[in-house]
DNA sequence: GCCAACGTTGGC
DNA sequence: GCCAACGTTGGC
């Protein structure tokens, strides 16, 4: 199957990305929304995720891949909720501002801009090339 | 701190 | 099944 892109979001007060890159992997876990939690079943070993800090100065600082498809969410009993695990991949060389994704025609698209509070969300190909491009990285 | 968007809960 | 109340998220 062909490789999927998505967008995780996290306060930095939370769990920075730095702490990932620090930690090289984690278990993204705790998600209680069944939308975002959807969109964690659909994700692939292999797919890239932009990480994105919410919050004061919102951005895109970085990208990670899920090194573990969907299982059981370790931090409750519930049999209903799931967690993958993501790698940190790199830091962009320059975050992508949530201003500027407003400002990029190409970017109006994304479902962070349509859907604020989805934490887990899909991405396009040519919407996360495009903001990997904007961070000062090559297109895919 | 405020507000908009949206999810959840509970009464009916 | 509808809707009001309430809670949470997240941008500003």
């Amino acid at each position: 199957m062909a490789k999927q892109y998505w967008l995780v979001k996290q306060e930095p007060s939370t769990y920075p990305f730095d702490k990932l890159v620090e930690e090289r992997t984690t278990s993204w876990d705790g998600v209680r929304n069944y939308q975002a939690r959807n969109n964690l079943q659909a994700m692939k070993k292999g797919d890239r995720v932009l990480y994105y800090h919410s919050g004061a100065g919102p951005e895109v600082v970085g990208i990670c891949e899920v090194v573990r498809a969907a299982y059981p969410d370790p931090t409750t009993d519930d049999e209903g909720w799931v967690s993958v695990e993501l790698k940190a991949v790199k830091r962009l060389k320059k975050p992508v501002t949530l201003e500027q994704i407003k400002r990029e025609p190409s970017l109006a698209g994304m479902a962070l801009l349509r859907q604020s509070r989805l934490s887990v969300q899909p991405v396009e190909q040519d919407e996360f090339a495009r903001v990997e491009q904007l961070g000062g990285g090559r297109a895919l």
